[in-house]
RNA sequence: GUGGGCGUAGCCUAGCGGUUAAGGCGCCAGGUUGUGGCCCUGGAGAUCGAGGGUUCAAAUCCCUCCGCUCACCCCA
């Protein structure tokens, strides 16, 4: 028996609820602000993902889904959703429009990882980016956007958590004291602790080893070592934030697990849970990014969130989404001489606008009922030889219980008046 | 890649050495010659994750593998 590929899972009718509630409230935000969605392949060029996120992270050294196609181009399935947007921008002459240029998208992400609870080889991210501005302002755009998107889902009780992991001039002189702050205390880490010191020093703020974190709290703090700009960049975005009312913390411990963010770097998850595993969402601003892509110096914000996590969060928090409507009509037959009328008339009601489904296999008109019943739709169509040579019809009102035998020809006309309160058909 | 837990019909669970593997939900049919929800009756559906071993006898004990799951690394 084939099951899904490990990692992977089908998000079955039940759970389709969750998934277009979330779209919904998405795109609801992305028009609120003013973005454009911008839809990308599903896999690029792997050297788009190498070049990007940057050769010593783990997403590229280990969790890449990478192939040679019949013409030996080197592919990957797309682990993050924000280099392909500056591929796109940058290969459709975008900084000709009017700065930034707003973007979102939804998109499936793949990574090779050992799956558990909130992680998958395949997900799904919703992502906004803002292109080709660096004041401060356009970040607390987009952290304002992703902030609201929680709020109008109904998620409740989540922290933002910001940072600023300066710019390219300011880094290295942090980078530098904080490696070696750490090689001081050689001795005392961890063994993972001792391989971030060699391969990504960042990282070091991550441990969650309680051997580790009296370290992470007495480290250099990135905010101490800012440039003069960056400060001042932190410093009005934290302002711009209490205008908007984000309560907001400052974690110096965070730190994003790819290369290529500058500035400003923020995560939104469930209080108090400021684990990786956690995490909502997620974003900061990429300056170098699209001028290291090959194109003009672009400085740029940008945010995504993990769709499957979303719904992790509403289940966890019971907030109750609307549920998916079932047909408006179920047409039942006796007999094949109705059938074949159950058949016009399902194509009539359907082009009246009328959702209708009926079921085939000449079943029982008890079955049936049970099926519409099953389904949770409300309204009945019978059809049988009596009314076939009568030209009538029986309409079954499901919930009351109680039908009326009607003119075939009045079908349409009769079910617009049982449309009632029902606010789809 | 490392470690823990778990694999019995579509789903949930019982059985933990001894005949045809049991129950609930769901599905199908009948009780009602053309009427759903409640009830009653019946039916279909399981090579007990796979392979090997121990034994007169294995779903049950042992080994290996596979899968799922949780955690670590790391990420949404």
């Amino acid at each position: 028996m084939y099951k899904a590929p490990r990692g992977t899972s089908d998000i079955l009718p039940q759970e389709q609820g969750y998934w277009s509630y979330i779209t919904q409230k998405a795109i609801d935000i992305a028009c609120l602000y003013g973005y454009q969605r911008l839809d990308t392949p599903t896999f690029e060029n792997a050297g788009l993902f190498v070049r990007s996120i940057g050769e010593e992270t783990d997403i590229v050294e280990k969790e890449m889904y990478s192939f040679q196609d019949r013409s030996k181009d080197r592919l990957t399935l797309r682990p993050e959703g924000t280099a392909p947007v500056c591929r796109a921008y940058i290969e459709h002459g975008m900084h000709s429009l009017p700065q930034p240029v707003r973007l979102y998208y939804f998109a499936d992400i793949f990574r090779y990882e050992r799956p558990q609870a909130g992680r998958y080889r395949q997900h799904h991210q919703f992502g906004v980016e803002a292109l080709g501005d660096s004041d401060p302002a356009l970040d607390a755009e987009v952290i304002d956007m992703a902030w609201q998107l929680y709020a109008n889902l109904g998620l409740h009780n989540l922290s933002l958590y910001l940072n600023s992991i300066g710019c390219h001039s300011c880094r290295p002189g942090y980078l530098e004291s904080l490696t070696a702050n750490y090689s001081k205390r050689q001795d005392s880490l961890c063994p993972d602790c001792r391989r971030r010191l060699r391969l990504n020093p960042l990282r070091l703020l991550d441990c969650k080893k309680p051997s580790c974190i009296p370290l992470t709290e007495k480290a250099p703090k990135s905010i101490d070592y800012l440039c003069q700009e960056c400060a001042d960049n932190l410093e009005s975005l934290q302002e711009l934030l209490k205008l908007l009312n984000l309560p907001y913390l400052i974690e110096h411990r965070l730190v994003r697990g790819l290369d290529y963010y500058t500035r400003t770097v923020f995560e939104i998850a469930p209080e108090g849970e400021l684990v990786a595993q956690a995490t909502i969402g997620a974003g900061g601003r990429y300056d170098n990014l699209i001028e290291q892509l090959g194109g003009k110096p672009t400085p740029a914000v940008g945010f995504a969130t993990g769709i499957e996590r979303i719904v992790l969060n509403l289940k966890k928090q019971k907030v109750a989404v609307p549920a998916i409507s079932p047909p408006f009509v179920f047409l039942a037959y006796l007999g094949p001489k109705a059938k074949y009328e159950a058949i016009k008339l399902s194509a009539l009601l359907r082009k009246s606008g009328f959702s209708v489904t009926l079921t085939y296999g000449d079943r029982s008109l008890k079955a049936q009922l049970k099926q519409a019943n099953t389904a949770g739709i409300r309204h009945a169509l019978i059809i049988g030889e009596d009314e076939v040579n009568n030209r009538t019809i029986v309409l079954r009102n499901m919930d009351k219980g109680e039908q009326e035998t009607i003119q075939l020809d009045k079908a349409v006309e009769k079910l617009r008046q049982a449309i009632g309160g029902s606010t789809r058909h």
